[in-house]
RNA sequence: GGUCGCUUAGCUCAGCUGGUUAGAGCGUUCGAUUCACAUUCGAGAGGUCACAGGUUCGAGUCCUGUAGCGACCACCA
């Protein structure tokens, strides 16, 4: 292959060219003036420290902006604006990895000022990626998660839901990530398979009696605050009541019965230590057992632990395992695979502690979640059970205070008397507590005179749950402005359904008491090609930017359209290829367009539509039909289906073959009747390719149609409408042409002839209504008579 | 353990409310062509639709069960 040829299609020259023109004739800028119906998009906004961007994020972003595109063409007045997350403990743990920092050891101004400038960096890279992908953003309109807007509405939000009662301050047990050194709420936990250990452990009775108990943790030994049975359990029938003493530790404890407690499990006995796992602080608040800690805040045993103290969970373990043995009270262990929560950002398994942090109610409004679940128009719909299932299995309130310092903070100060919270004046919003003073000289409560500052931030989510009003808030003219809220498309992944929509619906709630957007659309993962997820931990993609400047967006976006919507999507070169091929053959019949129809133009002379014409212009109806409907239930694949179907196996590979012979020939009402037909349904082929593959169908709209159609752009142009044709031709049995030009076909083949060479005479095996497609038949396939 | 999903040609997947010989793309074999086509076109091979029951005149399509895979949730003494 010589290089010139390779420069016959310059793919990307033609995407740089358009994606120029684009910008420069803001060909995506939402008009406040128009008189459109509204379409809003509420996409979410990806984390900026993303540094492994993939063929996932192509794929889902791509997806949810087939539908913009389309959703422009039908004449709506989409608003697509961006915004970046670039807030909280993503963007945190990427600096501190990039820099090579510790929070603890860097002042707070300093690190947040690291933050800030590799969020800048981030977006530069994510706009980078999107425009290169032909993403239909109106980049004037653009949001952070951090920015003066977003921190203002967050704050607001908290407020709030103060005042409405769904916002409060307690000591409450919370999860604790030992190496993010902040509490998490339960959307933030992972599972994780893990290899471990089930030790059985020898305790005494006072009595002298000896009692086998299993654990994974032995390390909780020193906090250990109780033994249960179960009232069913005969076994341990007469222990109730009586004390059992803790080996290493020796202190006395109560043997109590629960009914929460399994006799099937481990021995039956279940040690309970103040903060060791859910179950036991399900005990904790029952029996109102001791509440002493047993971990420091960075996963080490605190004095609690005597002779172990300072030793980190792990360490403490093997060491007290150890000393059972020692001491004679390590009965043995078994080896055993169990599932961990741990903090999905880093993977380390959770700890509880008690705190004092902030939550917002959403455990005793279940039924209400579960209501708005029903209301929200779903697609797919069975999605709608990841929501559910999330709602129904939710058992903390939303604890939204981080112990960190990249964030929107906390607008509350509060009283070193009494400890009243006192939030922020609205009107002063946005504030940082640490630098400005609290609205009040004195405690409304009790009269004293000291604040002291809110020193945690929001947990990310408590931000981004505002996006529906983020993006509003960008609008300035008031009338569009009160019409942005409620959105009408949510798009996003399965993963983010139990957080970002979850926490957006109980915000709007507590707010408006309405459904903060009226669609969501689900999309899958990108999965590598042997079916695995793609993901930074197992490095198995290649980068996106490479991704696109190798093989050219429409290719790329061709690829995304294969997933069924909510499905995942194998990453696969073929498809790329496959898009790549369709860029190519619309170039080609695009030239072959343009050989053809030079001196041809339009709407100056007669036609007289032929058998073959009103064929192709009912397939071409049949196939918009089947795209358009699929389209409007999101479902891009099968628009794809319908395009490609009707595109190669109808109108390359039959229609104009068929008419070649009416452009050349003398028949000149035939030829232009062809001719037309030809440019007018290329059109509208273009356009229904448009939301998938933009760059080429701009290319070619621009190349032949630009003159008669004049808008700027065909992005700007209209879905295409049925071609009504009003001809009383009956092509109902024109399958017979399709079979009998098959049979030529494959005789020719199989004698050693071209598909051009000129028969004398041909016998139709196939049975072919003769009167009325013989000339059709002879002249499409150069044979003088067939019969 | 619970919930959901998947299991259709070598590979990746379509198959709507059950209806004649089960489809596409890629791959493969054979052939033609370079006439818009970094080609394109034709022909062929290739499937007991995971398995076992059931409903039905009729099931890839509905029901029940089983197995394998995957995701999520829970438990984990």
């Amino acid at each position: 292959m010589t290089n010139n040829k390779k420069d016959k299609y310059n793919l990307k020259e033609i995407e740089e060219r358009w994606k120029k023109y684009w910008e420069e004739k803001q060909i995506y800028k939402f008009d406040s003036n128009s008189t459109k119906p509204l379409y809003v998009v509420d996409t979410p906004p990806p984390y900026v420290s993303a540094d492994h961007l993939h063929a996932g994020h192509i794929m889902s972003y791509s997806q949810a902006e087939f539908v913009v595109r389309f959703k422009r063409m039908c004449g709506f007045n989409v608003y697509y604006p961006m915004g970046f997350d670039d807030n909280g403990l993503p963007t945190e743990r990427f600096v501190e990895k990039k820099y090579k920092v510790d929070k603890s050891k860097i002042t707070r101004s300093k690190f947040i000022k690291l933050c800030l400038k590799e969020t800048k960096e981030g977006s530069k890279t994510y706009k980078k990626l999107w425009n290169d992908l032909g993403i239909s953003v109106d980049w004037s309109k653009t949001y952070s998660t951090i920015d003066p807007v977003a921190t203002r509405l967050s704050q607001w939000s908290l407020i709030d839901l103060y005042k409405k009662g769904a916002l409060y301050r307690s000591e409450n047990p919370i999860m604790w990530c030992t190496s993010c050194q902040t509490a998490l709420a339960q959307a933030d936990l992972e599972d994780q398979e893990t290899k471990s250990k089930m030790n059985y452990i020898n305790f005494k009775t006072t009595d002298g009696e000896n009692l086998t108990i299993a654990t994974t943790r032995p390390e909780l030994l020193p906090a250990c605050v109780a033994l249960y049975t179960s009232p069913k359990d005969l076994r341990y029938k007469n222990l109730v009541g009586k004390e059992a003493i803790v080996p290493l530790f020796k202190h006395k404890i109560p043997i109590k019965e629960s009914c929460a407690v399994d006799p099937e499990k481990g021995t039956g006995l279940m040690m309970v230590c103040t903060w060791g796992d859910q179950e036991d602080l399900e005990k904790w608040r029952v029996d109102k057992l001791s509440t002493r800690v047993l971990f420091t805040k960075d996963g080490k045993l605190n004095e609690l632990g005597k002779t172990y103290c300072g030793l980190t969970v792990l360490r403490a373990r093997d060491k007290i395992i150890k000393s059972l043995k020692e001491e004679g009270n390590f009965l043995k262990e078994e080896k055993i695979v169990h599932t961990l929560n741990v903090h999905e950002r880093c993977g380390t398994p959770i700890e509880f502690f008690p705190s004092k942090q902030w939550f917002i109610k959403t455990t005793d409004l279940k039924k209400t979640w579960l209501t708005y679940g029903k209301k929200l128009n779903w697609y797919p719909k069975n999605r709608k059970k990841d929501y559910d299932l999330w709602v129904k299995s939710l058992k903390w309130d939303w604890c939204i205070s981080r112990q960190r310092y990249y964030g929107v903070p906390l607008p509350v100060w509060y009283c070193s008397g009494c400890e009243e919270p006192v939030f922020a004046k609205i009107k002063d919003l946005p504030v940082n507590p640490i630098e400005d003073k609290p609205p009040f000289k004195k405690c409304p409560k009790c009269k004293g005179g000291e604040f002291f500052p809110e020193k945690d931030v929001m947990d990310t989510w408590t931000t981004s749950s505002l996006t529906p009003l983020i993006i509003k808030e960008l609008i300035k003219k008031e009338k569009i402005k009160s019409e942005i809220f409620p959105a009408t498309l949510r798009p996003n992944a399965f993963e983010i359904i139990r957080t970002w929509d979850f926490y957006t619906i109980v915000k709007s709630h507590y707010h408006f008491g309405k459904l903060p957007f009226r669609d969501v659309m689900i999309s899958g993962h990108g999965l590598d090609e042997g079916g695995k997820k793609l993901g930074k931990r197992w490095g198995n993609y290649i980068p996106s930017n490479q991704l696109v400047e190798e093989y050219g967006a429409d290719p790329i976006r061709y690829w995304a359209t294969g997933a069924k919507l909510g499905q995942n999507l194998r990453f696969s070169f073929d498809e790329i290829k496959k898009g790549k091929k369709t860029v190519i053959k619309l170039l080609n019949v695009a030239r072959f367009l343009e050989m053809n129809l030079e001196e041809y133009v339009l709407g100056k002379c007669k036609l007289r539509y032929e058998y073959v014409d009103i064929w192709i212009l009912n397939e071409f109806n049949k196939a918009l039909g089947m795209s358009t409907t699929a389209f409007k239930n999101y479902n891009y694949s099968k628009v794809r289906d319908a395009i490609d179907g009707f595109f190669w196996s109808r109108f390359t590979d039959y229609y104009i073959e068929l008419v070649k012979y009416r452009l050349r020939g003398e028949n000149e009402t035939s030829a232009n009747t062809a001719k037309y037909v030809l440019f007018t349904i290329f059109k509208e082929i273009i356009k229904i390719y448009a939301p998938i593959l933009p760059f080429i169908t701009e290319e070619l709209y621009q190349n032949i149609y630009r003159k008669t159609e004049k808008l700027e752009s065909i992005h700007l142009s209209d879905w295409p409408i049925k071609i009504v044709h009003r001809s009383s031709l009956d092509v109902m049995d024109f399958d017979q042409v399709i079979q009998a030009i098959n049979e030529i076909r494959g005789y020719k083949s199989e004698n050693g002839m071209s598909l051009g060479t000129r028969l004398e005479k041909y016998k139709l095996k196939e049975k072919v209504n003769l009167k009325k497609y013989g000339e059709l038949i002879q002249n499409a396939t150069r044979i003088k008579e067939i019969w």
